[in-house]
DNA sequence: ATATACATCTGGTATGACCAGTAAAGTGAC
DNA sequence: GTCACTTTACTGGTCATACCAGATGTATAT
């Protein structure tokens, strides 16, 4: 969500290293953290800006702080909030890769809801939109901006604010992978097949198939990273982050 | 679920005056915050404290904060991500209620496939839990408690990290729905009803209609949120149109 | 008119002193 | 000994201040 170009700030180096410490096991769940004179030292920051790190883990769900206490590592899968899953991704760990197939599930459901959601609100619109996409460039970078838009504006035009919060969350994530996805032409194929059923969908007003193709699409592309082997997930720099539309691709 | 109790710190409550100012339109959406060293004395905190504040809304994308430009107030409702709303929920401002319904219908949607899955997993440990439901305390803490544990427990078998984070998000806000919504005789009766089914739907292994029947009991609750007196229960969402970002001259 | 340098905004960092809870160590009375 | 109280030494919370660093507008020199 933020941007990742800037020089990384002192704030942004002990939030990182924390969390990497309490995911190696460095601070395990349920210990101490040292105590803030002593951490900021280590860290390399003043205790000014470790703290300032340290609210951002406290308010998400990382640490459990209180005065006069020790500040304690929370059992962060179990008691965190979905910001702790995005703090995750951003580190790259190992076990980024196994969350894939999960959030691709859980996004196929609400996809699902949100694609009925705009046909039936706002067919004309989306499918006016959707036109455009016929004529995109073919390479990864337009594939991906453009499912991102694509995405982007069904939310929109399903009117659940809910959904589009959640999604921002994954922004970063989404770009990185579906960068590398949409690298394969025959993943770029499909993905057009897809926009030119969903066009055909929505101008026929057909909202439970528009909603069926596109859950069928984010399902069937868990496929591709079931079966990808142990390679790590590129982590190469991703587009810049604007989330604002009218990013009509030329 | 969390510790309200504690005394309001000087960060929380310079979180919570600008989340409140943001929302109120003292800062509006895209506009400059004042510089830090004006703004921590209107708030009457040291600007170290302002920051760690400003940290937490930064992080979370409530502003734009860079070094040399002042902080912007982003589109947090299209931009932010989901700790945004609980945030929001926080506050309890008036537009609170009008998000109710949306959440509970993507709630709905969630629950349908992790109580599939749940079933799909355990489901001898999960008719064994029902079991104790039966026994119940019948008032309205009682009821919340047992219909978070619940559902707890169904996110714990399905084995979607994510659903747990997602849920956790909510925690607090569900509590206080909950407690007012179980006050209510009848919506405890229902609720026992439907602990019944799903428990008979789990001896039977019958996930499909163990989901069936979660789903369902959620998206009747909604009935009495749409229907409570009050303001603001306007549950048709009001997308603002945004073809064009916002852009207000003064 | 253009380009450079400067003044001055902004946020970012560091330091040290002090306040305020918490808990364990110490100390007294019984 | 055991219990209760006090002290002490932690912990995080707050504040003030000086200074660093990036961004930007404005003078000034060419």
């Amino acid at each position: 969500m933020a941007n990742e170009d800037r020089q990384e700030t002192a704030v942004d180096r002990a939030h990182r290293l924390l969390i990497e410490r309490i995911v190696t096991g460095t601070y395990p769940i349920g210990t101490d953290l040292p105590g803030e004179r002593t951490l900021s030292k280590d860290l390399g920051v003043a205790r000014n800006a470790l703290r300032e790190a340290l609210q951002r883990l406290g308010h998400n769900g990382w640490l459990e702080i209180s005065q006069g206490r020790a500040t304690r590592v929370r059992d962060y899968l179990r008691e965190g909030n979905l910001k702790i899953l995005v703090d995750l991704l951003h580190i790259d760990h190992t076990q980024t890769r196994s969350f894939v197939p999960h959030l691709l599930h859980m996004w196929s459901l609400l996809a699902h809801d949100y694609t009925a959601q705009a046909v039936r609100n706002e067919p004309e619109r989306l499918a006016e939109r959707l036109e455009l996409y016929a004529s995109l460039t073919d390479n990864a970078e337009a594939a991906t901006r453009a499912m991102w838009q694509l995405h982007r504006t069904l939310i929109d035009y399903c009117g659940n604010v809910a959904y589009g919060l959640i999604f921002n969350s994954f922004a970063d994530f989404y770009m990185r992978l579906a960068q590398q996805y949409y690298q394969l032409p025959e993943n770029r194929e499909r993905a057009r097949a897809m926009w030119g059923a969903l066009y055909n969908a929505a101008t026929e007003k057909d909202t439970d198939r528009a909603a069926e193709l596109v859950h069928a699409y984010i399902r069937s592309s868990m496929n591709y990273w079931i079966n990808l082997p142990d390679t790590t997930v590129n982590t190469e720099p991703q587009l810049p982050d604007s989330t604002t539309d009218e990013e009509d691709p030329e």
